[in-house]
DNA sequence: CCCGACTGGGTACGGTGTTCGCAAAGGAGG
DNA sequence: CCTCCTTTGCGAACACCGTACCCAGTCGGG
């Protein structure tokens, strides 16, 4: 029922000058996020870094979501769309692919984020655009376009999830736990795909980026049947 | 360094029988969070679910994040694997993430878990063993393959965010929200691609069952280069 | 000029995960 | 059988969380 913050305007012209700005304290929590997770920004911790009472951040933001909202915009505008685009609209797309993967490198805490269950922003609709102006010259419902855009996304979400959960060191403990588990459960006997998978070495496999474009190509091409 | 859950036994033979067990915490759990989300799934309340004291689960579970582990092996059960493999890999495949996919309809708040930070157990091991059974055929490394099964795992998982996304009650309000923000801001001037897609009709669109196993067709041949 | 809307923020409420300490229970060894 | 000693259940407490309320102080528009 209630607008969404990007409706709400920053600044009614009333009363004195605010203290402290959505930009700031968006930054303030990024940098929390940056460095501990998404869980370390809790509303007292952002105030605290602003030098601000916890109850004043509730003067810029209606609730702690909001907060994540604006955060999660913020670090979307890196992406610092529109830009051109090629022509070549796999070419087009794999490029935003890419551009995704480096926020999500310089960001990990945007891993946590449930996409469709936060609010989109200004910089999420430029995304989108982008997204949608990549794929501009397939002759293809729109509809279709945007639910590639969004797979697109979601899968670079995966790929992030998967090398942040093989090299981050806060989940290193539930690695070595369930490494544990399962050289102490898998055997041969009952289950012997995975036993001959720990048998085998572990090459280095193709590249991680190669994966990454062929995996995106192929899910491209199969949504939109190229 | 502390053992996972799945090592622990669940009863040392000294002492008083307990009154509980794993799998009724777990079961409570679930049931808790079928009907209002994980969020409700709080040690107070699967305590109150089961006429415990609160501090009486900590017996059981080291951490709440032990109870989730618990919960998801638990539904994770439910696939019943192994079960036979037909030698069509595709085929077998895409039944593994129908499967999965059911297990997401019936358990909505399974989105909400973050694979990889959570600990497998007996039935995710099984389920890996099915993964890896389905495409034993091919001639492919170990590690390709697991890369793919997780892959499936994580589209079905972005598939059943989506269908929740546009059909759950409890996210209509953010909806409608973004809705209205969309309906100011894009304007064919600013955003001519997106300004397009609301223009055109809704379509029904290919069906979501078609469009799904088309992109796990099309995704796992980009993995597996078939 | 001054009224009224706005800002900052201390305090408080109800919720959370988790720890500690203790009373009671009951299997294991003598 | 009897005694120990581990284990169980759990009330109380701690530290934190998001958020609501209220009040004092500060400006801008009529």
């Amino acid at each position: 029922m209630n607008d969404p913050i990007w409706l709400r305007p920053e600044r009614t012209g009333h009363g004195p000058a605010p203290e402290y700005s959505r930009e700031r304290i968006a930054a303030a929590g990024i940098a929390l996020a940056d460095a501990s997770g998404l869980a370390a920004v809790s509303m007292r911790k952002v105030a605290g870094a602003l030098g601000a009472g916890t109850a004043s951040l509730y003067r810029y933001v209606a609730t702690r979501d909001e907060l994540v909202d604006l955060m999660v915009d913020a670090v979307t505008g890196e992406l610092a769309y529109p830009k051109p685009v090629s022509g070549d609209w796999l070419a087009d797309a794999l490029s935003i692919g890419r551009d995704l993967r480096g926020l999500y490198r310089r960001h990990p805490w945007m891993v946590e984020i449930h996409p469709g269950a936060t609010g989109i922003g200004p910089n999420g609709v430029a995304y989108l655009e982008q997204g949608l102006a990549a794929l501009s010259a397939l002759d293809r419902p729109a509809q279709a376009k945007l639910e590639a855009v969004a797979m697109l996304s979601g899968v670079v979400s995966l790929f992030a999830r998967d090398e942040l959960s093989t090299r981050s060191s806060t989940t290193a403990d539930g690695r070595a736990a369930t490494a544990r588990y399962l050289a102490a459960v898998v055997t041969p006997e009952r289950y012997p795909h995975l036993a001959a998978m720990f048998g085998s070495a572990a090459g280095p496999g193709p590249g991680a980026d190669e994966l990454f474009e062929r995996v995106i190509s192929a899910l491209l091409g199969g949504l939109l049947n190229a």
